[in-house]
DNA sequence: GAGTGACCTCGAACACTGTACGAGACCCCC
DNA sequence: GGGGGTCTCGTACAGTGTTCGAGGTCACTC
C-alpha cells in the first residue's frame, strides 16, 4: 500500500504543477468569508433569495438557474440581486448550505446510531435536491450548517471511543461513503428527470444501449439481464445495496474500535490488500 | 432501518412528480447510444477532438473549455466540431470515458486486491483529471470503459465467493466510497487551482474563515488546530484517511464473507444502527 | 471528362448567459 | 433642506452552445 501512497502523493505534487498554463488568478472567495450586505428591513432579502433559488434549482434543475429567470421570479431585475449577493456561485454556496441545514442529529445518541441518521439524512437531502450532485464535485463544503451537523457527528464518534487522528479518519469515511454511494443515484435521477420520462419508461429506453455497450463484457451483461428479469423496484434496490455499504462500513470501524492495541493508531497496522489482524475476517 | 427505508423511498416517489414544473422535456440521448460518424480519414477525428478537449480540462478546468476554444486549439472553427460530437455534453462523455480508461485492472488478482486496486487507480484518474468531480454527479458513467473496469471489478467478487445481489451491494460500496472520498478532496483542489496560489497559501488563507465559521461548534475549531499544528502534510493525511476507511469497508465486507448463514443474501440480517450478530463488533 | 452524392468545414446569426457600471430612487438623520 | 447610506435596475459587454445553410473536397460511376 505505501508504494501506491507514495504514487499518489507524487501525483499530486506533479498536478500543482502541470496545471494553471494560462488561467488567470481568481482570488479566494467565499460568502463565508464576507458578511452579509444588508441592514434595512425591505425589499429583497438574502433568505428570500435563496429560498426563491432553491425553488427554481428544485423544480428545474441546477442549469435552470438563471439571474434573470430568479430576478423575474421575484418580481426584480436581474441585476438586483447583485447588491445582496456577490456572485451566482456565493448564490449556491449558500443554497448548497440551506441543504445541509436540513439535517437533523440527535447529539445523544450512539456514534453509530448518528452515523447512519447522518448517512440517511445526507442522502435524502441530495435526493431530495439533485443539484446538489453537480455541485458538491466543484466546491467545498464550509457552510455553518455542513460544519455543524459533521460537528455533531464527530462528537459522537469521539465520545465512542474513537482518538486522535482516527476520529477524522472514521467520519470522512461515513461522509464520504454516504456522498459516493449517492452520487450514482443522482447522476441517473437527472438523467430521468432531464428526460421528462417515468423511470420505467426510462430504463426501457436504456436496455439497447446497456445490451449494446455490454456486448464485450457478457458477465455484465448476464448481470444486468438477472436483475432486470427480477423485476425488483429500483428504488428498493437502491435503498438495499445503500444499506448494505453502510452496514458493511460501519462493522469495519467497529471492529476496529475494539481492536486491543490502539496507542495513538497513527500508524495504520493493516493495509487495504491484507485483512486487518483482528477481525472477524481471521477467526480466533 | 426499514422505518427510515420507507421514508427514502416515499420521498423518491414523491419527487418524482413534484419536479419538472415548465422544464421542456429532452429526450434521452447518449454518446453510447448512436453510433459515430465520419468514416474518411482526414481532417479532424472524434479522437483528436477528444484528446485535445481532456488538454484543455486538465490544463484549465472545466468551465474552461468552450467550443470555440477548443476548435482554436485545432486549428478549425467551432462549429466543425458539430460534425463529429453532437453536443459539448456528448463530448464531456466521451472525455469521461477516455478517463475511466486509465484505470487498468489485472484480472488474476483476488476480490480485496482487485477491489484496493481499482479503488486507488479512480482515486489516481480523479485527483488527475479534477474535472471529472462535476461531471461524475451529473451524468450516468456508461461508457465502455467504465463498464469494462466495473465488469473486473465484479468478476473478481463473483470469484471471491460474493453471491447474488450481494455481489452487486459489494462492488457499489467500493465504487461508492472511492467516489464520496475523492470528492471533496478534488473540491478542495479545484479550489486551490483556481485561486492560483499553493496549497499551503490557500490553507493560510482558509485559517481565518474556518476559525469564523467554527466560532459556535468548538469541538470542531478544537480539531481543525490541533490539526494545523500537527504541521501535517495535507497530501499524506488525505492518504492515510483515505487508505482508513477503504480498509474497514473491505474488512466490513470480508467479514460478512464468512457469515454462515448465507442463504441468498437477498435480506440483510443487520442494520445500520445495530452491529451486525457475527462481526467482532459483538465477541462471542 | 462530367456528374453525383457523401463527407466535411465554417461564417453568420440566435437566444442566451453572468456581471460591471452608473444613474437614479428611497429613506433616515442632522 | 441637504447629505449619505441603502437599494433597484436599464444598458451594455463579452462571452456561451448550437442551428442553418452555403460551400468545398473527395471517390466513385457513367
Amino acid at each position: 500500500m505505501f508504494e501506491v501512497t507514495r504514487t499518489l502523493y507524487d501525483c499530486l505534487v506533479q498536478c500543482a504543477s502541470e496545471y494553471r498554463e494560462g488561467v488567470p488568478p481568481k482570488e479566494f472567495t467565499s460568502v463565508w468569508a464576507r458578511e452579509p450586505r444588508g441592514q434595512r428591513e425591505q425589499g429583497l432579502s438574502r433568505d428570500q433569495i435563496v429560498r426563491a433559488a432553491m425553488e427554481i434549482l428544485d423544480a428545474e434543475g441546477l442549469e435552470a438557474l438563471s439571474m434573470r429567470k430568479l430576478g423575474a421570479r421575484l418580481g426584480a431585475g436581474a441585476t438586483s440581486l447583485y447588491w445582496h449577493v456577490a456572485t451566482k456561485d456565493e448564490l449556491l454556496e449558500l443554497a448548497m448550505d440551506q441543504a445541509w441545514g436540513e439535517i437533523q442529529l440527535d447529539p445523544e445518541k450512539s456514534w453509530r446510531e448518528t452515523a447512519s441518521d447522518y448517512s440517511y439524512g445526507l442522502r435524502g437531502t441530495m435526493l431530495h435536491h439533485l443539484w446538489l450532485g453537480s455541485l458538491l464535485g466543484g466546491m467545498p463544503s464550509i457552510g455553518p450548517q455542513a460544519l455543524r451537523a459533521s460537528a455533531t457527528l464527530l462528537n459522537a464518534f469521539q465520545r465512542g471511543g474513537f482518538e486522535g487522528m482516527e476520529i477524522d479518519f472514521a467520519v470522512n469515511s461515513v461522509i464520504s461513503y454516504t456522498l459516493g454511494a449517492t452520487l450514482p443515484e443522482i447522476a441517473w435521477r437527472t438523467m430521468v428527470f432531464r428526460s421528462g420520462s417515468t423511470e420505467e419508461e426510462q430504463v426501457e429506453a436504456m436496455t439497447p444501449i446497456i445490451e449494446a455497450a455490454t456486448a464485450h463484457t457478457p458477465e455484465l451483461r448476464e448481470r444486468h439481464r438477472e436483475y432486470m428479469s427480477g423485476s425488483y423496484d429500483p428504488a428498493v434496490a437502491r435503498n438495499l445495496a445503500f444499506d448494505y455499504g453502510l452496514v458493511a462500513l460501519l462493522d469495519g470501524l467497529a471492529a476496529r474500535l475494539l481492536q486491543p492495541d490502539r496507542p495513538g493508531s497513527r500508524t495504520a497496522q493493516s493495509s487495504a490488500v491484507t485483512p486487518a489482524e483482528s477481525t472477524a475476517a481471521q477467526p480466533t
